[in-house]
Formats: C-alpha cells, structure tokens, sequence
RNA sequence: CGGGGUGUAGCGUAGCCCGGUUAUCGCGCCUGCUUUGGGAGCAGGAGGUCGCAGGUUCGAAUCCUGCCACCCCGACCA
C-alpha cells in the first residue's frame, strides 16, 4: 500500500498493513496516547453503537449517564478493583489555571486552586455507579437496575497503540444489579451471548466463548465471561467481557434492598463492556494488503459507484445511469456512495475505497453505456465482473449477504485452523514458536502454574472455553491431574 | 523508574563523524497544459527561528555544555 508512516508507526512496521489501516481511521493525537478518530473511522463505531444499543434495549437494557470523575474516596471502597487500576489512572487535583507570573503569555497551575479532594478521572465506572445506585435501592420493587452507559474512559497505560489500547478509548459498560444471584448470573451469561452474536453475525468475526482463569479474572469480579478473537498474525485478542460480581461491590458500596418478607439483602450485580478496541480486532481479522475489509452489515458505505469519463457529456450521461442505481439501491436500504468528486481520478478512488473496505464498488464508463452494463467489484475476493445495468439490485443485494458470510466462513477456517491440541510442554513452545494461535492444553489448574508457563512462553491462558468438553489428561507443565483443557494463546 | 535512541518545511528525510557560498531529496500543497477503465505526466511555484538556551570559532544544522520534547526495549493492559 502508498502510504507513509510516521517514525513511530515505522518502528511497529511488522504489522505494517494493519497500522496504515489504523493510521487511515485515526490517528495519535497531541495528547499522549490517545487517538483521533477520523469521520469514516468513526462511521464505523457509530454504526456498532446503533446495533449493540438496539440489541441492549430489545433485552431490557436503559441507556443512563454517569461524571467522568471520580472522588477518591469512592474509588478506594472496593479495594480490588481500585487497586487493580490504581497504577494507571489519571488524577485531577487543580481545578484552576493563571497567567505565569515569570512567563508572560504562559499558563501556570494555580497553587490557591488545590482541590481538597483528588478527583480519579474514571478508568471504569464501578465506583461511582454504584455509589449512585445506592440511593437508588431500597426494595426489591426497585430491582432489576440495568443500566447501560456510553462513554469515553481513561486508562494510562505504559505502551499505547491505535484502537488495540489508548490512554482514552470509548466504550460502552453496563451494570446491572439484581435480587438473586441466579439472576445476576443469567445476565451476565446474556451479555456474553449478545456480545457474541453481535462480533460473530455483525462485524463477522469468530469468537470463542469462556471463562476467564482467577488471574486473569477482572478486579472485583466473581466470574469473568469472555469473548476471545484470533487475529491473522496468531495473537489472541480479548474482544468483550462481562462480569458475574457476586455481592462483591453491594458490600463495599452498602448497598442493600429489603425482601418480600422485610429482610435485608445486598444486590447481586454484573458488568460488561466492549470498546473501540473491536475496531482494533475487525482490522486484524479481515484486512489484506489492500487495506481493511468491512463485512457489509457494519459498512458505513456499502456500495461506491465510481464514473469514468473523459467530457462532461460522457459524465452526464454516466452519472444518469449512476443516479439511477443509487435510487434503486437506497429503496432497497443500501448505503451508496456516488463518488462524482472531481477533484479525483477513478484509480484514485478505487484505491481509496478498496483502503477503506466499502464491501462493492461500480464502475461505470464510456464502455458500458454502449453495452448496458457496469463493473462489479467485490472487495472481499477482488473479482471484477460485468454485469447487466438490470441485474445489479439483484446481484447487490445478493452480495451483501455472500460477503458477509464469506467474510465470517473465512476467518472461521482460520481460526480453527489455529486452534492446535498440545500434548507436551515442548509441542506447545513448538507450536507458538512455527504457528501461534490457540492452544489446547491441560493445565493443573493454579495461577502458580499458569504463571510459569506464563513467563517461560509469554502464553496466557486466554479462556476455558464454555463449550469445553470434560477430558481427564495431566498439566502439560508439572504433570498434574487436570479435567479438561484450556485455550492458552499470546495475546495483545 | 532503568537501558538505548531521535529532534532539519504539513509528512518522511540527506547533510553532522571531518565546521565554509543560496540547507538535500521525495511525498503533499499552489498554478498551467496534457490526462481520466487501478493511487497520472510535464513545466513552473510557495513553504525553514535546522527542538530550546548558552559556549568555542572569522564562520555552527555540524564541535562542547545544559535544558526540553518525543520514540523504542522492560514492569502494566479492554
């Protein structure tokens, strides 16, 4: 691809493809690792949120706002989970600038302006929603609370890379809080299937259902369910989470609600969330050389119709015919984007949306208006046809559901083409080291060892898969009993 | 925080070791003509406190000192 990177995108220049992707949607900005995301990469995200809120909304789910600051002291009640984001939280503790004394024309911190307490700018929302949610419960009439929120999160992290991991990144978390535990462990078991449905039938991504290991659990949480992606260079990726808390947060928060029979209880309650970062693992999954590739449900363009002509009556007359289909094509509920700029040359343009990965570009010509037809490109594959002026809502229509699973079927193979049984700790470093991906293994079952192998191969313990069937075997690493395998992986 | 490295036009860079006319080249940008079925060609043009401050020198992008910023590798991670 004629693209530039900058020096710092050239030092990652083994993922040389996927950053020019990156770098096309968004790009660092000014403000240590953070991103700007460009209008056609934000298309993107706009229309993952417009299905994932319609998909939380048909199951019961509210959409609520809560302060992007955190007071302290409401961090600090859960001790686990503030002390496993503590080390990378951004921390407001001024709340008032002045002109530099010593430095006309400079900025400096007021010292007056000290605020008496610090406020954590939110790296997740636990702390502060559930301080809310509080005031908000007495009874069980006033249960279920499930809140959904979108909004922007601030992790500071030590090493930062476009879509896969920001200082900011946006997300969307829910939390949930419920009378029983039954009920709190079916809605985290709800959002782990709608997360997959909607990577799996939306963005066309095949992920693995499981269950997150205890070190790997996130902090606070009884249980971590997980979606895990493989990405084409054979690094597991962590595409969505939801979390069974327990009473965990209930009783760090005090919150509590009054049963049927006027006994206290504390609330069960979940979390769950996807972020930007699905940007991130959609790019690794599909792209090829020619840049990304969009499944044509989440394409923000799904047809681009580029003229070709040399006088402005040939333009006239293509665009006629072009107008036409575009028309055609809307009634039918297709995005089309007729690419009459002139300020751009076909090769140009053919170009740009095959680095943009709009699912099926026409093009239509002098040629063509003689013989009636148009040329039908598809994305996924690259073929090129000519078709009937006629046939192209049929052919259309038809390609959008065959790119789409294509696309899926597709990443699918490759997936499982990945996942390798080991049987021996040295099959398992042979094959991360000449093939990477998913490895099936046993394991005895403890973070010591989980740890070791950890440190030996930089292979975690991705998930224990949902659907994993029972099998007695031993540890691959100390030999232990173990009663079915898990998927270790390297991971971003 | 430890170990490396880099700052030259909007972006990417040469020059630095060994100081010497007007700071190199490519992309992009502007103008004109020819082009337009896979990121056009030719001609002309605009654009620079060489990161900042000080020093050495007749003379500093180049040598020396200090500062600043950024990047990479490690501990962290949706």
């Amino acid at each position: 691809m004629a693209k530039k990177l900058t020096s710092r995108e050239k030092d990652y220049s083994k993922w040389y493809n996927e950053l020019v992707i990156a770098a096309d949607l968004a790009e660092s900005s000014a403000v240590r690792g953070c991103m700007t995301i460009k209008p056609h990469g934000y298309a993107i995200w706009e229309k993952m949120q417009a299905k994932l809120d319609q998909m939380f909304k048909d199951t019961g789910h509210k959409n609520a706002y809560f302060p992007l600051f955190v007071p302290k002291h409401m961090f600090e009640a859960e001790e686990q989970n503030a002390e496993g984001f503590a080390k990378e939280c951004a921390v407001v503790t001024h709340y008032r600038l002045k002109n530099d004394p010593d430095n006309p024309g400079k900025l400096v911190v007021d010292p007056e302006a000290k605020l008496e307490e610090e406020l954590v700018v939110r790296p997740t929302s636990e702390a502060i929603i559930w301080n809310t949610y509080k005031g908000w419960i007495q009874s069980y009439r006033d249960l279920p609370i499930k809140i959904n929120q979108w909004a922007n999160v601030v992790r500071w992290e030590m090493r930062t890379r476009l879509f896969l991991r920001t200082s900011e990144f946006l997300w969307q978390e829910g939390h949930t809080a419920h009378a029983t535990e039954k009920e709190a462990i079916e809605e985290a078991e709800l959002l782990l299937k709608i997360y997959a449905d909607f990577v799996e039938n939306f963005m066309g991504i095949p992920v693995i259902q499981g269950l997150k290991t205890e070190s790997e659990r996130f902090a606070g949480a009884e249980e971590t369910y997980c979606i895990e992606a493989l990405m084409q260079d054979g690094r597991a990726l962590q595409a969505g989470t939801s979390h069974f808390l327990a009473q965990n947060f209930a009783k760090a928060f005090d919150v509590k609600f009054a049963d049927k029979d006027g006994k206290l209880n504390y609330v069960w309650a979940t979390s769950w969330g996807v972020s930007t970062r699905l940007i991130g693992a959609l790019i690794m999954t599909h792209s090829d050389d020619h840049g990304l590739v969009l499944p044509p449900k989440l394409a923000p363009t799904q047809v681009a119709i580029v003229p070709i002509y040399r006088s402005e009556e040939d333009l006239s007359r293509v665009s006629e015919v072009a107008h036409k289909l575009v028309d055609q094509l809307n009634a039918e509920g297709i995005t089309v984007f007729y690419d009459d700029r002139t300020n751009y040359k076909p090769g140009w343009k053919f170009a740009e949306h095959e680095m943009q990965g709009v699912p099926v570009r026409i093009a239509i010509g002098p040629k063509d208006l003689e013989k009636g037809t148009v040329e039908l490109a598809r994305r996924d594959t690259l073929e090129k046809t000519f078709i009937k002026q006629e046939e192209v809502l049929e052919k259309v229509q038809h390609l959008m559901i065959e790119i789409q699973e294509n696309l899926f079927s597709r990443a699918k193979k490759f997936r499982d083409d990945h996942i390798t049984k080991a049987e021996t700790f040295d099959e398992f470093k042979e094959i991360l080291k000449t093939k990477g991906g998913f490895i099936s293994a046993h394991w005895d079952g403890t973070p010591q060892t989980e740890e070791k192998i950890q440190k030996l191969t930089k292979a975690t313990i991705r998930c224990i898969p949902i659907d994993a069937e029972k099998e007695e075997g031993t540890c691959i690493l100390t030999g232990k009993p173990s009663s079915g395998r898990v998927l270790f992986a390297r991971a971003y």
